[in-house]
DNA sequence: TCCCACTTGGTTTTT
DNA sequence: CCAAGTGGGA
């Protein structure tokens, strides 16, 4: 009897097929940890490689610790020499040894996302970026997305030839890298970048590395992005022992540059390599596994997979719908509750999932108000929290005073009586040195432009010389606390009255502990580590698991996870899927979405429940949203209740109790949109916002008089919108038709939208178009034009027009609403 | 320079 | 809804 009895055939062959590329296709719940765990201990104990000659790479902390755990406990001895880590951990493992080779400091730091802005702002500022133009997220964005795919500034501007945005942004992208050099600081993105950069720099380091990790392991393989995939093609080009384990429906951070060709494409680049595919699924019901296959089949590009089960049909998957999102979390946190009554062991078995991080509050109150103990991963990070930034930036500029974004941070906080142009002075100083922003501090006095302010400025200066001599005999958390002292920050909180300042003393609080704890865990602590642990934890990475607390995350984050009771909240289209993947014209976007809708599913040992609010308030509007299309790609019979079958043309009192503010730009003007409120055309009221109202009900009225692309009605210019109160009134309206009832989008940013973009499955019967190729007809936006083209889609007939004015459009008749002439 | 009140713009998911 | 920005007054 050995350890691999236990292990099915695919299995056994993921083990055992140790030499050379491997690729485990693995469906979700495979046990494909198990795999890689038991891989881990067959190499070592029964083909004799040492420890640290195997690398097994995860893409969370939380993951890595589970794994190492696994390994710990099926291997005795020299588990802890397997090197068990995250790729960015990994990384910068790597660079604190050599990136002075690449003219960095073995101390940089790590810039998180505001750190970035914090850069970007800056840049753009300096070199007159148009920020209404190029948003600075959309710079950060474009930088990230060429790191993803190892594209340098040079390779940038190469590309971008005659592209007048994108040169500009290959100059932005130049000039951020310039400015990270000079503060000796890396992104997230750089992390991987450079160690990549330096593979190919120092064959040397990179060859020691090779002999180092023989074997090498990475789990979610489908989520690694082109740089990563290089990093790791590099590592294992000596020995090509690598075996990458994913599941390419479960590729859900595209956005975050994953390319899904690296999982597609592994046989490609590695010819040699073995395939094995593990269908078993061990986690779920057949009912659950039968929802989640339904739902994943409408997805086009994926590799084909059955996955099978031998467990038991299961209970059926409940669905509940509920008139708002109030009533939603109501039913969920009962249900949760009435679970535990009823001999659920621990609070622990039961997560609760939801498309966006917003959701968690309504879902938090009421547990609250029921006193179930909960716990939500994600949402604003701790570490991203004011007081705590303001901390870490005092310790690392105590680290490293060449990180101008921490230093300049503190500089004034608390008030030092130090401002704006004072700030600005110096930086100037500094430039024309080219020297450090700390580092011209130390010589204000030499600052002629800043006069006086310059007695201000030492004492800072002196203060952090101090804490830099302490750290010699310090403790971190002695260090942490002199900061505080000194620095008088939690005094200055204490005497506020400000109400957050408790919870800001608190954070605080924990801080100092997190450091105690770290000091504990560690051999040798020391400033630069902390500091680069705590820019790599992930939000998933902090949660305290004692078990017995229901847990409340974003798909995204449950990845990986398994619970017995697993709840699916918000599952409106809008939602889930999110607006913007909707209007996307790229349709492997809303693949994507499902790919997260096949992630929540399969999350579920046994239990299931998929919720829907009919009214949901969302970023300050109320919103109604018709039931997810992945709800309805369930079968029925899997479901517990029936979806809710509106019979068209079914007349119903409609009480109209509240008016939502929904505001847009009416700019430009005669633009046609789509709101939560039907559809609508932007008239004129000059540059000024306006104030846009109607109810479902008169949405329906108005279009029944056959007004063209909708109805449209402007308030008085003067009249700001929140102030707009009409009086509600109860009107005769038709139910809408389940195909009417899907083009709904969020307000606010949808005001943007032209109405031509493919949101329609309302597909028009064919006989309903009074118009054909050669007709002229008018569009609300684009005006008059001739058809020259009508192709029927799966949905829709596509129609293409030369317009007059606006050349040639492409768009679905739905939509476009045009208008025979 | 600081502080307040008010306006404005932005909103998916995350290592 | 919320965070960041603006502008006036102390």
């Amino acid at each position: 009897m050995s350890i691999y009895d236990t292990l099915n055939e695919q299995q056994k062959q993921g083990v055992f097929t140790v030499d050379g590329p491997v690729l485990l296709l693995a469906g979700a719940g495979s046990g494909k940890t198990r795999v890689l765990t038991h891989r881990i201990a067959y190499l070592i104990d029964e083909f004799g490689v040492q420890p640290w000659n195997i690398m097994a790479i995860t893409f969370t902390n939380k993951a890595a610790g589970e794994m190492r755990e696994r390994v710990n406990s099926i291997i005795g001895h020299g588990a802890e020499q397997v090197w068990v880590s995250t790729f960015h951990s990994t990384c910068v493992r790597i660079l604190r040894r050599y990136i002075d080779r690449l003219g960095f400091d073995n101390n940089f730091t790590i810039y998180d996302t505001d750190d970035q802005k914090t850069v970007m702002k800056d840049i753009c500022k300096r070199l007159q970026i148009d920020t209404k133009m190029l948003k600075e997220r959309t710079l950060l964005s474009a930088i990230s997305s060429a790191k993803d795919e190892l594209i340098s500034p040079v390779d940038y501007q190469l590309q971008a030839m005659g592209d007048y945005n994108k040169a500009k942004i290959a100059g932005v992208y130049h000039e951020y890298q310039a400015v990270l050099r000079k503060n000796n600081a890396l992104d997230f993105d750089d992390l991987i970048v450079k160690a990549v950069e330096l593979f190919k720099a120092c064959p040397e380091v990179l060859e020691s590395y090779q002999d180092r990790f023989r074997y090498i392991m990475v789990d979610e393989y489908q989520d690694t992005n082109t740089a990563q995939f290089e990093l790791i093609r590099l590592l294992a080009d000596k020995y090509r022992n690598l075996c990458v384990v994913g599941d390419d429906d479960q590729s859900i951070y595209k956005f975050r540059g994953a390319n899904i060709r690296n999982i597609l494409d592994f046989e490609k680049v590695y010819a040699e390599a073995t395939v094995i595919k593990l269908e078993q699924n061990y986690r779920s019901s057949q009912n659950v596994l039968d929802a989640a296959n339904a739902v994943i089949r409408n997805n086009v590009s994926r590799k084909d997979k059955a996955l099978w089960t031998r467990k038991g049909e299961g209970s059926r998957i409940h669905f509940r719908q509920f008139d708002t999102a109030f009533e939603e979390a109501e039913y969920i946190c009962d249900d949760v509750a009435k679970k535990k009554r009823e001999g659920m062991s621990s609070y622990g078995e039961c997560a609760i999932l939801y498309r966006t991080n917003a959701q968690s509050r309504m879902l938090e109150e009421r547990f609250v108000v029921q006193g179930i103990p909960y716990d939500v991963v994600g949402g604003t990070n701790f570490y991203s929290r004011r007081e705590i930034k303001d901390m870490l930036a005092y310790l690392k500029t105590i680290d490293n005073g060449r990180d101008d974004v921490a230093v300049k941070r503190i500089i004034n906080v608390p008030k030092r009586g130090i401002g704006a142009t004072t700030i600005v002075r110096v930086q100037e100083y500094a430039d024309m040195r080219n020297i450090s922003f700390y580092d011209a501090l130390r010589e204000a006095d030499q600052i002629m432009t800043i006069g006086k302010s310059a007695a201000k400025l030492a004492p800072f200066v002196t203060m952090i010389q101090t804490f830099r001599s302490k750290l010699e005999y310090y403790s971190l958390e002695e260090l942490m606390k002199d900061v505080i002292e000194t620095t008088g920050y939690v005094k200055e909180l204490e005497e506020s009255d400000d109400e957050d300042a408790e919870d800001r003393i608190n954070n605080i609080d924990e801080l100092i502990s997190k450091i105690v704890s770290y000091q504990e865990t560690h051999e040798e602590p020391n400033l630069s580590e902390f500091l680069e642990e705590v820019a790599l934890v992930a939000d998933i990475d902090r949660i305290e698991d004692d078990g017995n607390r229901v847990l409340l995350m974003t798909l995204h984050s449950a990845k990986g996870l398994e619970f017995p009771h697993v709840y699916l909240a918000g599952m409106e289209d809008g939602v889930f899927p999110s607006y913007m993947t909707i209007t996307s014209d790229n349709p492997e976007d809303i693949e994507e979405e499902r790919r997260l809708a096949y992630v929540g599913i399969t999350r579920a040992k046994e239990d299931l429940t998929i919720t829907y609010a009919k009214q949901r308030m969302l970023r300050g509007e109320t919103q109604y949203n018709p039931i997810s299309r992945f709800v309805k790609e369930i079968p029925e019979q899997l479901l517990d209740s029936r979806l809710p079958s509106v019979r068209s043309r079914d007349y119903t009192e409609y009480e109209e109790d509240s008016y939502e503010r929904s505001h847009f730009k009416a700019k430009p003007f005669g633009m046609s949109y789509m709101s939560q409120y039907g559809a609508g055309t932007a008239e004129k009221s000059g540059d000024k916002e306006v104030s846009y109202r109607r109810t479902e009900a008169e949405q329906s009225v108005f279009s029944r008089e056959g007004a063209s692309g909708g109805y449209q009605r402007i308030f008085d210019k003067g009249v700001s919108a929140q102030s707009v109160k009409s009086k509600p009134k109860a009107i005769a309206v038709p139910k809408r038709t389940p195909a009417e009832n899907r083009p709904f989008i969020a307000g606010g940013a949808a005001g943007s939208l032209s109405g031509v973009s493919g949101l329609s499955k309302g597909a028009p019967e064919a006989g309903t178009l009074n118009y054909g190729v050669g007709d002229r007809v008018r569009h609300i936006k684009y005006g008059e034009g001739t058809v020259t083209k009508m192709e029927k889609g799966p949905r829709d007939y596509q129609v293409t027009v030369v317009f007059d004015e606006a050349g040639q459009k492409i768009m679905y008749a739905a939509f476009a609403k045009l208008k025979k002439l």
